[in-house]
RNA sequence: GUGGGAUUAGUUCAGUUGGUUAGAGCGCCAGUUUGUGGCACUGGAAGUCAUGGGUUCGAAUCCCAUAUCCCACCCCA
């Protein structure tokens, strides 16, 4: 049997990574910038976290999870996503006892055991964020910016913001009364996954795809007409706040969020470029999460970027991403002491943090120019007999064929100064 | 979990109604006299035709199963 990478993997190869090391460098500069810090945390959980931070009511825990037994008997599961690491380390580390807020991000593999298609796999990538202990509308506003301003320096436009308030614990028990009332006379007329809906979360009712063209659904009583007086003033305030700075949005009632601990904000940033999923990035505020997972009551909020969906957006919006020459300068060698001598100066450049390349297959001089041309290594110094008893060695640009004549004494000076 | 399409060299693909030893472009390796790259020319390596069964005198080709990939449903990043 041919060995593969497993369903949903895949390799990122030399000639796409840079793409992502600048997807990468770019999310931590953002962040640093807004005063986030990176945190690293465990690729797997135990299984109970998962169930109590993510809902054991959602598809995620149901049936996308990663779950095995260790050798030790206990349950442990791949990580499906990273906010319910971070609040389990929040607790675990006592960090509601530290300045607030406690901000943080993260760059981290997830998995889910899921039917793979365009933009999604079962190991992805996301980047992602955090902010706990603060409960006004500015961090909302705050994090919600971190994304426009990222997607701005990576050089993107045109990504649709979505905003929508799913209410307090309190408002929406109210307003699923309001909406199983609103169905209750008409669910002989819904489709089979509704009929579950209707118990388990009525607020999924609105979303549904086979139902969405029923007046029944069209004509529901929206979540964000029922809000509390507290919940409309934080959206209003969320709303001024995206008006101040002009960060502009589309108010849709309809965004749900599959994970359970979601309250108030929900937003995501949406693409017709990756895949039918269409989110990019997506997050919220969670203000009951941490105390669920057993720690104080504290308020939180976060997103998540799927790190494929955003180079996909990368690629369809054809932003120009430029290779970064690692190597240099080539040296070709025509004779046993030309190599020897090339091998004491690669290695003094490299000490100084010049990246070069020199003959490693026993290459003809010819072979050796071609090979550095077809690398496309920008620099390149022919060294024989020749240049060792001049002491002069030719640098030449492969761009324009120019060439600096330098003394062999020089050398690595002038490669670390000039190349 | 459910559907549709696909799978032949590293890669992109040909491959006739089932018929000898399965081909091409690109890429790779070497060479075109040990002094200057991308081009050109010459040569070379490279395939269990996804895997396992079946039909047949004979299967890359027809049938079945499985795996994987792509797309969609569900749901999500």
């Amino acid at each position: 049997m041919k060995l593969q990478a497993p369903k949903g993997t895949r390799d990122i190869l030399p000639s796409e990574i840079y793409r992502w090391h600048k997807a990468r460098k770019g999310f931590h500069d953002v962040c640093h910038s807004f005063g986030y810090e990176e945190i690293s945390i465990p690729t797997f959980e135990d299984t109970n976290l998962f169930q109590r931070g993510v809902g054991d009511t959602t598809d995620v825990v149901q049936k996308e999870m990663y779950t095995f037994e260790d050798k030790g008997g206990r349950s442990i599961t791949l990580r499906p996503e990273g906010t319910a690491g971070v609040v389990r380390s929040y607790i675990e580390n006592g960090m509601s006892s530290m300045p607030s807020p406690i901000r943080m991000f993260y760059d981290i593999t997830a998995f889910r055991y899921e039917n793979v298609q365009k933009g999604r796999y079962r190991e992805f990538h996301q980047f992602g964020l955090e902010a706990f202990g603060s409960e006004g509308p500015a961090i909302d506003v705050e994090i919600i910016s971190i994304v426009n301003v990222y997607f701005k320096k990576m050089g993107l436009s045109h990504i649709a913001l979505h905003i929508n308030s799913i209410g307090c614990p309190k408002c929406r028990a109210a307003y699923n009364e309001i909406l199983k009332d609103h169905f209750r006379p008409h669910m002989d007329t819904m489709c089979e996954d509704c009929k579950n809906r209707f118990e388990r979360n009525p607020l999924r009712m609105i979303d549904c795809k086979v139902d969405a063209e029923k007046d029944i659904v069209k004509n529901a009583p929206r979540l964000i007409d029922h809000l509390c007086d507290e919940c409309k003033a934080h959206f209003e305030g969320v709303k001024a706040g995206l008006e101040a700075i002009g960060i502009e949005y589309t108010i849709d009632p309809n965004i749900v969020r599959g994970l359970d601990y979601y309250t108030r904000t929900v937003f995501e940033f949406v693409s017709e470029n990756v895949g039918t999923q269409g989110t990019i990035c997506g997050g919220g505020r969670y203000d009951g999460l941490v105390e669920s997972v057993g720690g104080p009551h504290v308020p939180g909020i976060g997103f998540a970027m799927g790190v494929e969906r955003f180079l996909m957006e990368v690629e369809a919006q054809e932003v120009p991403v430029e290779k970064p020459d690692y190597v240099k300068i080539y040296f070709a060698s025509m004779s046993d002491d030309a190599k020897k001598f090339i091998g004491k100066t690669c290695y003094d450049l490299r000490l100084n943090g010049v990246g070069c390349e020199q003959d490693l297959m026993g290459r003809a001089f010819r072979a050796q120019m071609k090979y550095a041309g077809k690398a496309g290594i920008p620099y390149m110094a022919v060294i024989g007999d020749d240049e060792l008893a001049s002491g002069k060695i030719k640098i030449k640009k492969m761009e324009d064929g120019s060439e600096v004549e330098v003394e062999t004494a020089d050398l690595v000076t002038y490669c670390i100064n000039n190349l």
